[in-house]
DNA sequence: ACCTGAACACCGTTCAAGT
DNA sequence: ACCTGAACACCGTTCAAGT
């Protein structure tokens, strides 16, 4: 089948979107390829390896004119995909694999404001994500919400904006 | 051996400060209490139950009189034992075993205010303890650090503050 | 009530061997 | 260069059977 790693960073990305992290195994990623699990470290040394890839693929579009703007960019980035705030997280320890985006922040709002957007930014993103999937498996308490993802939004817009107001902005 | 619940949660938090959340299993777990693995399911229904009982544990003692002193001791119970964060974070999902504590923060600084810190805390101090780990085997970029968990104490306190300022505390 | 022993359906990774 | 097939050392979980 002859494929390259940009094939095996797809494929892992498409099972990943369609099963979730704990499923994207290499084994499973293998077989969306059509090929035997051994044959995908030829083309990466190890799974945290392609975590790695994987990650620095979802946050490759990331961009923003200002604080909030690459923020907003950022959060859409790792919910576009399922389980992409968790990858990222962790695959990068919040040093992002775009560490383009620190830097970008770091300009703007200076070290510490940016980390402190950053921890915010994939702690919210992460919480969102397992909220949704717990709603979507149906099981959560409290009254049922008309617009979960929506309400995730507002919520994270005021938290930025608190740690904007604390940043002098 | 005649094990209690207790005694399974007391075995698997021994294992992780040890040997860390990725050799957590339940076979070690069970070789720690010198017993088949098979046995712990008398105890707890699965292993993701388990996490949530060891959360709950780390987590007990948190508590403070204002938000920076509450925010300081959630910190400090999770850095406590090896991969702390991460078992809080992931078992509780942001909503806290001791929902004491958001509820706590929630009295002082309101919803929002509440979120944005306890996000701000956990993901602090994942970062912190991936970073610390990274540090200690030995690889890590950039010059020589003198105190490495004392300056992530202070870059804590930084980003703490400039949640707080938005707080207008 | 608590535990054993064996099994089931999986993992990530390595490595000789094929083309 | 890219892949197969088999193996190694593991997982979480179930379940009949023992005491």
């Amino acid at each position: 089948m002859r494929n390259r790693r940009s094939d095996v960073v797809s494929a892992a990305l498409q099972v990943l979107d369609a099963h979730g992290l704990e499923h994207c195994t290499m084994r499973r990623v293998a077989a969306e390829l059509g090929v035997q699990a051994s044959a995908l470290y030829h083309h990466v040394p190890d799974k945290q390896t392609l975590l790695a890839h994987m990650a620095d693929e979802i946050v490759r579009d990331v961009r923003g004119e200002s604080p909030a703007i690459l923020c907003r960019s950022l959060r859409a980035a790792l919910l576009a995909v399922r389980d992409g705030a968790e990858v990222v997280a962790t695959a990068s320890a919040f040093r992002l694999g775009a560490s383009d985006v620190e830097a970008r922040l770091a300009e703007m709002v200076g070290g510490d404001g940016a980390r402190t957007l950053l921890l915010y930014v994939f702690g919210q993103a992460q919480a969102t994500q397992t909220q949704l999937q717990a709603y979507a498996l149906g099981a959560l308490p409290g009254p049922a919400r008309r617009d979960p993802a929506g309400e995730a939004a507002q919520g994270f817009d005021r938290g930025l904006a608190i740690i904007l107001a604390g940043l002098g902005r």
